[in-house]
DNA sequence: AGCAGACCTGACCAACCAGTCAAGGTCTCT
DNA sequence: AGAGACCTTGACTGGTTGGTCAGGTCTGCT
């Protein structure tokens, strides 16, 4: 009878295998998301993909493996994100980019992002491994590259931690709080009042530090 | 004999009640904040406070009572912390108070921080009515505000709602996210470097919106 | 002392959940 | 065409959870 019934055309076997996986993956991201990793049962996370939960255990042997196959999947996204911080271009244009491309994570991976929260948040039960390599280095070879501006006198002297911090969380409350800033703003935010709040949040950090934000854009 | 076992002295009937709630609010704060609503247990609660689970059932009539009374009794925490945001204050004075007493906040009250950041991430769906009245009406008077001393020519002109947003992302990130602080600082912050991280948030927020942030301190 | 009502708790239950399994369907390769 | 691997799924299960309840204990009052 012509096709599996899934909206994408067939492939091969491997190509079928991957989509199903990745379409597991996105809605648990979703549920997960908004219920937390105790809340989300596999019986939600299989109606949100129109699977039977005995079909998501054949792609995943577990609760625990699929999330985690999740998170690791949202800390992938992070990481090419952080790499827009280039070590080697001036502190405007490293900082600008960096804040701007963390904003368009929040707008665009809003359910990663608090999905990561969340595991954060309990303790970083599956991905602590992460926290203490991965992302442990990153951290200090940019805040090497912070000494080094405030060393040359481009920057405010400040303990670059307290700076990523900053970054990290503002960026993030946009995904992660999501919902208290859509109820205050009475509607989610429009594209040019995404734009404002990026500007307005590179505009303070910059000149937070010292530095001339220079021309908007 | 001589009374109950608790480590508190026996006072009335209704201070002994209400110890016995706060005991189990506290106990259910820490719990709600580690696993959230769903991962929590009502048993893991009654552990937490050393009251068999039948009991915690005479005082809550149910886990979302419960966790409903948690979250609430958080938000007035919080409230009466916002209201160190003195609208009659100078800016500069204002913006500082407001930032050292949230950090404070993220320190002293860890646990009602992550409860409250878990409730909103998973959309409020308890405590929506608090968002759309009371913080709704705080933030108002706050916008307000900040929007004179815009007009006033005194800060630079930005969105207030922006800046709101960063302080709070800011200094919660310090509650929501200690462990990933605390695993980057390879062990809890000291004084001297929550000292400093307020001092180093204050000055880039009142750098920031064009303010001169004065001596530390 | 004695009683009424507040307080406490072990044992229990119905609902729910992650995970299993066997039986049947489908695809690919020869 | 046929074999065998791969995929799908309804029905089931063992364990856990929120919540109940009957019967007990304690407290304050007369």
């Amino acid at each position: 009878m012509a096709q599996t019934e899934s909206a994408e055309k067939s492939g091969t076997r491997a190509e079928m295998r991957e989509e199903t996986e990745r379409a597991i993956l996105d809605a648990a991201e979703v549920v997960f998301a908004e219920a937390g990793f105790g809340g989300a049962t596999m019986q939600a996370i299989a109606d949100a993909c129109g699977l039977p939960k005995a079909n998501l255990h054949y792609y995943f042997a577990s609760k625990e493996k699929l999330y985690r196959r999740v998170v690791e999947r949202i800390f992938m996204i992070w990481l090419e994100a952080a790499d827009s911080f280039d070590t080697e271009a001036e502190p405007e244009i490293a900082l600008r980019r960096y804040i701007a491309r963390k904003m368009l994570l929040s707008r665009d991976y809003r359910s990663g992002s608090k999905v990561w929260a969340n595991e954060v948040m309990h303790g970083a039960p599956i991905i602590q491994d992460y926290l203490e390599t991965t992302l442990q280095a990153w951290t200090e070879t940019r805040v090497a590259v912070i000494r080094r501006w405030i060393a040359e006198g481009r920057i405010a002297a400040i303990d670059p931690k307290w700076l990523l911090y900053m970054i990290w969380a503002t960026t993030q409350h946009y995904a992660d709080f999501a919902h208290q800033v859509e109820t205050l703003n009475h509607g989610p935010l429009t594209d040019a009042q995404w734009q404002d709040a990026t500007e307005t949040v590179c505009g303070i950090v910059l000149r937070g530090i010292g530095l001339d934000p220079g021309a908007p854009r």
